[in-house]
Order: structure tokens, then sequence, then C-alpha cells
DNA sequence: ATTTATTTTTGGAATTATTCTAATTATTTC
DNA sequence: GAAATAATTAGAATAATTCCAAAAATAAAT
């Protein structure tokens, strides 16, 4: 899963700096340049490095959990950036914020229209699937001339791993 | 819409401390106490203060704002005592409270079934009833064995006041 | 009614997640 | 390859909320 870079080489050999990152997958990496592309933004070792740490574990990670994974292949980076990689890749649709209560931002991956569950007994979020019909009837629940951006459905409870 | 309350007053009546607080309906005054005693907690001047400008004014706002407006007619009640009183508020199933994103908590004493609509434009935010039907819909998205406790629904967009 | 025990309130300090800032570094454009 | 633009970085700043320990209020027990 990971692949070394070799970097700033000197001519002289003396000192080689190696970055490790992860590989991205062709048609992610080629989604990643589009969608930065149509958004006039640069992809850069470090949106990319971001980008394949979410798509590799494919859960919900807080900002600062998306760091410590960063960090172990990419030591240098910062939270800094790490936030601002999480911004640009949410502004440009490849992965999306999901807010619980007062909870720190999680990250996920998954852009198909779906909602979470938090079970308040392991912590564990996980995706619901919606059909179709459901965001329909919600949508139809709004008042004339109301135009939705965007529905946020979080459900909190108990999975089915944590009853008796 | 506000009353008089004495209190204090001492025997020689040189020195009388007089407490505006807003009148909660008897009604309002009966659910407060019996909500707060099946939680064994005490029915307080401060409580009863900060739930009736939740009531005064059915907005949603931040705790903030409700203490800037419980100030006005209680000046010493303290930024602190206004966050516990939400607590114990929304705790005794008094009020709710609605986050969006990543902005301050706000608080809401509408407790029938229903979502919220925040205008990206005005700001604004809308109590959306809800059918029992699309609730029952969300439910029955849920995987076997999940318990729900709370489905949260936050739609934005633009409402019907921002649209030309 | 006083005393005693338990809760609440209070102001300020502490915490936490996030954003801002200004300098450095990287990438693109000419 | 130099100039222009954008991104990264470390650390400071901010904002909402929680924590803390002392004082005040309320309830319970004598």
């Amino acid at each position: 899963m990971l692949s070394y870079e070799n970097r700033n080489t000197t001519k002289n050999n003396s000192k080689k700096e190696y970055t490790v990152i992860m590989q991205l997958s062709p048609e992610y990496k080629e989604r990643l340049d589009h969608a930065l592309e149509k958004t006039g933004q640069r992809s850069t070792k470090q949106r990319e490095h971001v980008f394949s740490v979410i798509l590799e574990k494919r859960d919900h990670p807080t900002a600062d959990e998306v760091y410590a994974r960063a960090k172990s292949s990419m030591p240098t980076i910062s939270l800094a950036t790490v936030y601002n990689c999480l911004e640009t890749l949410s502004e440009s649709g490849l992965i999306r914020q999901v807010n619980f209560e007062r909870e720190p931002t999680r990250y996920c991956p998954n852009l198909t229209q779906h909602a979470h569950f938090y079970c308040k007994e392991s912590g564990e979020i996980v995706d619901i699937e919606l059909p179709d019909s459901v965001i329909d009837h919600l949508k139809a629940a709004l008042p004339d001339g109301y135009t939705v951006q965007h529905i946020e459905i979080a459900y909190d409870g108990k999975c089915g791993d944590c009853h008796d």
C-alpha cells in the first residue's frame, strides 16, 4: 500500500530525502485532480495524502485522527494542513463532513445519499443508506418556495452489536 | 409580561431587594416543576427564568443569546448558570438542543417531532413539522437490531422569503 | 426554627476544536 | 528559469463550552 518517492536528490548523492506517501489508485488520483482543477486548486502531495488516508480506512475520523494517520507516513505534515486539506476536499465534493452534536467534525468518504447512526454504547458511526423515496418525502415536508441544498440526518441509539 | 417579586425584605424596611423575573404561566410552571422533580432536581429561580426566556420568543437562540435575554431582567445571572440551566432543561425534556454544523448549539422549545431548516441567506432557522410516516420510513431504513433514541434532521438551503 | 446536608449558582480559569497569521516553500506561468 | 500565485507550516488567537472551588440557596433533620 505504501510507495517511496524519491525527491530532492542532490547531485552528490550525500543527502537524500525520502517521503513516504500512500498510493492513490489511478481512478481516485484522477478524481482528485479533476475535482481540484474544477475549483481552480492545485493537486498537492499533502492533499493527495490526506485523501488517501481517508479512503484507506472507510470510517469517520476526526481531523485529529486524520492527522495522526497522515503523520505516520508523512511525518512533516502539520495539523493546520490537515484542516486545510479536509476543507478543500470537502469543498471539492470528494469527502463529506459529518457532525454529531457537540463532537468534533468527522470526515466521510462515502458520497452516496446516506445518513449516520451514532451508537451511544460503542461510539461507532455507521452509514445508513437511504432510499430516494425517503429523501423525496423529506423534501415534500418543506413549505412552498423553499429550496434544499443538503439534508443531514443523524440517528443515535444502540447499534445491533450492542444489544444483548 | 414581567412581575416584581419582593424578596429579602429586612425587618426595618431600609433595604429591599427586588428581582424582576418573568412570569411563567401556571401550566408551564407546573410542567417545569414536574419535569425537574422527576429527575430529582430543584426548581430554582434561574431555571424558571431561563425556561421563561426560551418560551417567550419561540425562536432558536444560542446560549449567549439566552444569556443576554435572561440578564435583561435578571442582571445577576451568570453565563455558567445559563449553560447549566439549559443543560438541565434539556435533560428534563423541556427544551431541545439543535445543532447546525459547527455553529454554537441552539435551544428550541418546540417539543413536537420536527426538523430544522437553516436558510443560508437569512440565517433564519425554521421548524419543519414532519408527518409520522416520514419518521417511520427513516426508522425502517435501519438494519435489524438497531434501536433509535433520537433522529436529528437538518436541512439547509434557501427559505421562501429569500427567493426573488 | 436552627442546624445540617445537599444542590445550585457564580466568576474565572481551563479546555478543545478550529481558524488565523505571517513566513517559508512549492507549483505554475510567462 | 524568474516572477507570480498558491499551499504549507508552526504557533498564536479565537470561540464555545466545561470545569473548579467558594459562596449562596434550598431541603431535610433535629
